[in-house]
DNA sequence: ATTGCTCTATGATAAAAGTCATAACAGTAC
DNA sequence: GTACTGTTATGACTTTTATCATAGAGCAAT
């Protein structure tokens, strides 16, 4: 594991903060946490905070992608969310008054702000806008959880893998090419977003590519045949 | 299904919502809840709210015990949530300007209190003390469905189904005999909490009580070796 | 008491998914 | 280049879990 060293940036002008829910905050409080981040670099593999310790504050993601992952009591990574610029994340413990559930793990080299928590709370505190968009943000992640939790309890592995697929793409979008998925993850990252061996994934991935809905060039994937995948997902919701 | 016949009952003075979150909004604000909360009472099987449907306030258990399920995209029930006195519900839905993600359906004879979505929301709007709770609630929730998530992607049906015997007595504790779970499921029920079939969970629970764990009795079920059970849930978290 | 109904229980079997072993391959360090 | 390492791929096999079938138990209505 590469060291923690984070390089600070200017992100003064941050698109993507004014892209996040804190962007919802009213102008005053904006300059507020404006002038109280602190930007940093990350670099791939890095992590921005661990599973288990203390929020000192919320994080926002400017560019870059990172991974929330969970340890299992077996020590299996599960990956519970995926975030792109404008995201913010270390915000459920914050405001639970918990530790963090998961670890912030880079996926590519990564700017992000961090706000600290006294100022964000404090903000919070007489923002009533903000806050009901932080109460949006919780229940729209709520949401989520709840319906992946009955996919993973109902739904079988090959459908849940065409369904991740089908995420990775709405998350990340594509690259230039309008075919290749904007990111690269490994088959084990893959499967524990879907949430099974890493060899049941290989195995349905050939499959997928067989059936021709996908292209697989190392850990490039095509999306050849969304809409195959889509009725390989399964999905009515 | 019974028709919903929804009798008023006064619960001016209910405990229940005195200790929910809602008691923590401010004196005053928490007048103008009870004032304009209509209360109800649900017989066994009626539903609160259905899936799919627009929210128009928040409800509070002011007794009784309510199930909060999902149906997935085959039509078979996922139980998200269990409800009982003091906790309150729909403001999911109302919080992400969302329709319900789940029905919640009553599983005995339960009174629970009604708030209009105005009133509601205003009140929130007006006191960040409740505003912090709701968060809070969110989080807590959101964390929750996140570590579930984790154990049905990687933990086998035995320990799952150990952890939610335990998971119901928990949530609803035990009979005066302080050994016999104080609700009653069906297999079917408990199998929908799982995540799994119901045979698997009957065939489960009859291993449990060769093994000595529990004793069934019908719909009772006694939890005999309450240790035990937690060393098969296999729980670290 | 008899009928019909739902729920629980159990066996037989099939399907799904995980595990283990090993090979092929790619990328990196030397 | 060669060795080393980690990832991807595939086959063989086992385990887990679901499905199907059927029987019995409990309960309500007649």
């Amino acid at each position: 594991m590469k060291p923690p060293v984070e390089i600070r940036f200017d992100c003064h002008t941050s698109e993507a903060m004014m892209n996040s829910v804190l962007s919802k905050a009213k102008k005053e409080h904006l300059e507020i946490l404006n002038e109280h981040k602190v930007c940093n670099i990350y670099k791939r593999g890095q992590v921005v905070f661990h599973e288990g310790s203390h929020p000192f504050g919320v994080y926002c993601v400017s560019s870059g992608k990172v991974k929330l992952s969970h340890l299992g009591d077996d020590g299996k990574e599960q990956i519970i969310r995926l975030l792109k610029e404008g995201d913010i994340t270390g915000y459920r413990a914050l405001l639970g008054g918990d530790r963090y559930g998961a670890s912030a793990i880079v996926l590519e080299d990564t700017h992000i702000c961090f706000i600290p928590k006294e100022i964000f709370i404090d903000v919070l505190k007489n923002d009533a806008g903000l806050a009901f968009e932080m109460m949006k943000l919780l229940s729209y992640e709520l949401h989520r959880a709840e319906l992946q939790l009955t996919h993973l309890a109902q739904k079988p592995v090959r459908e849940r893998l065409a369904e991740t697929l089908l995420f990775i793409k709405d998350t990340y979008g594509f690259e230039q090419d309008g075919i290749t998925l904007n990111v690269r993850f490994s088959r084990e990252e893959i499967a524990n977003l879907v949430g099974t061996a890493t060899e049941s994934t290989i195995r349905l991935l050939s499959e997928f590519k067989k059936d021709g809905m996908v292209e697989l060039d190392g850990k490039k994937i095509k999306i050849l045949m969304q809409r195959e995948l889509e009725r390989t997902a399964n999905l009515q919701d």
